[in-house]
DNA sequence: ATATTTATTGACTCACGGTCAAAACTGACC
DNA sequence: GGTCAGTTTTGACCGTGAGTCAATAAATAT
């Protein structure tokens, strides 16, 4: 039993699965997951289609990957996001500013996140990738929820109302579902929708005050929380306009 | 040129059609989009597989005339909650309680309708079919703008907080995020959800009360709005539980 | 009854996901 | 340095299934 050879062979098998991935990522985004095909994704990382499948079983398993790669880099925006230093709000603010700074920087993950959760996906990917899915979803959702429970310590939500869980899916369906109907074509057309994340902040900003989040939107400046948000934490946000 | 025989093909044709999109769905709703096989369609509806082409472009065309079909379901829904005789914010409900009574009768329908919306399913469909389904969703966005519209009218809604067309949007929002997040395997779990319906009707009522429709959530008893509503419009829900 | 047009077919092609026996490579041992 | 068991990698091959189109059947016109 040889110990070096068998780490170096892990090291480059780590190498060789994220090769895989990042051309796997380039072909889905540019031509959906119709147009990525397994027999071009072998040509572009210059080993066989039998190797690819030394390392997923599925042409869906590889997308799959490929989202939880994408759900990963989100989760860690929204875990940085709950370091910012402020009202509660504010915090919660801030992880609607990494999901929109998130969707900014990668516009055509939602299409590829959307189709993994259709049944007939989802039941094609490996017990691994879908464990490993879940795992990066709820740990985005451990970072709202964490927020939720500081509010209810701070007062700043309505003790006994709602319990937090129901408050973190609340707060994660609007802006799911605002981004979906966002990327509708023509429905964006028809409610004179122009600027979508606007749109998503918006809703967002809603909800809160429908759950009497302290302080309501028009009792305070949340345009200046938006600045130091960015300027503390994201200074990478250059798609944030200023007012 | 005859024109006796000509309307009777067409109407011929409009059956078929209808045949072809009965067994497909059926094929859809039991296999996922993977599953329907247009080879073992062409043998249900017994005709050729060139026939079916006859009618669409491609699968993905099918795909996407069996979601429109159920839309369309969706929208007379709509249309008939906003007949509901009531408050503006009553109304609404309705048309809430029309999403939900769709969901239950037509559980996979999202699966299906947010993989049509993937942007290679989507790019893969016939213009007409595309036409056809951005017209039912208009149907559906007109009858939540109508009740949108009535709430101002009514002075139910703060004038001149938001414009009409993005309340609307919202609302849609968080139905359609709600419904999603609530079919996500593990985090229904991570989040405790236990009557995903529940959640969704849920967050409605927090949506609402944020943007101040009145009469708010706390000082109406919304229970005996949605017994009317059950009584009055949509006899056939008997999802509704009491309470 | 026959010709012409229209409707329908299903065998065929081709692309692609997935497999696996064979080839290439590795390193342990003499 | 040569041999060989074990491991890794390969790419030709398979089956399936979407989509096509020349051939056929049916309907209609003459």
């Amino acid at each position: 039993m040889s110990n070096p050879p068998t780490l170096r062979k892990e090291r480059e098998r780590a190498v060789r699965e994220e090769l895989i991935l990042t051309h796997a990522r380039r072909l889905l985004l540019s031509n959906g997951f119709q147009g990525l095909s397994l027999d071009e994704l072998a040509r572009s990382i210059e080993y066989s289609k039998g190797t690819i499948y030394l390392h997923f079983d599925s042409k869906e398993d590889i997308a799959l990957a490929v989202t939880t790669e994408a759900l990963r880099e989100r989760s860690n925006l929204f875990e940085r996001a709950t370091r910012f230093q402020g009202l509660s709000r504010e915090r919660a603010r801030a992880i609607g500013f990494a999901c929109c700074h998130f969707m900014v920087t990668n516009p055509d993950y939602f299409n590829i996140d959307m189709m993994m959760k259709s049944q007939s996906f989802w039941d094609r990917a490996s017990d691994k990738q879908r464990e490993a899915y879940l795992t990066q979803s709820g740990r985005c959702f451990r970072s709202l929820q964490q927020v939720v429970l500081a509010a209810f310590e701070a007062g700043d939500l309505p003790a006994g109302s709602l319990p937090p869980e129901q408050i973190s899916m609340a707060m994660a369906s609007v802006t799911v579902g605002s981004h979906i109907m966002a990327e509708i074509p023509g429905l964006k057309m028809l409610a004179g929708i122009e600027d979508p994340i606007k749109m998503v902040r918006n809703n967002q900003d809603l909800l809160l005050d429908g759950l009497q989040w302290k302080p309501l939107l028009r009792d305070h400046d949340y345009n200046a929380t938006d600045q130091r948000i960015r300027a503390e934490i994201f200074p990478e946000a250059t798609w944030l306009k200023p007012g």
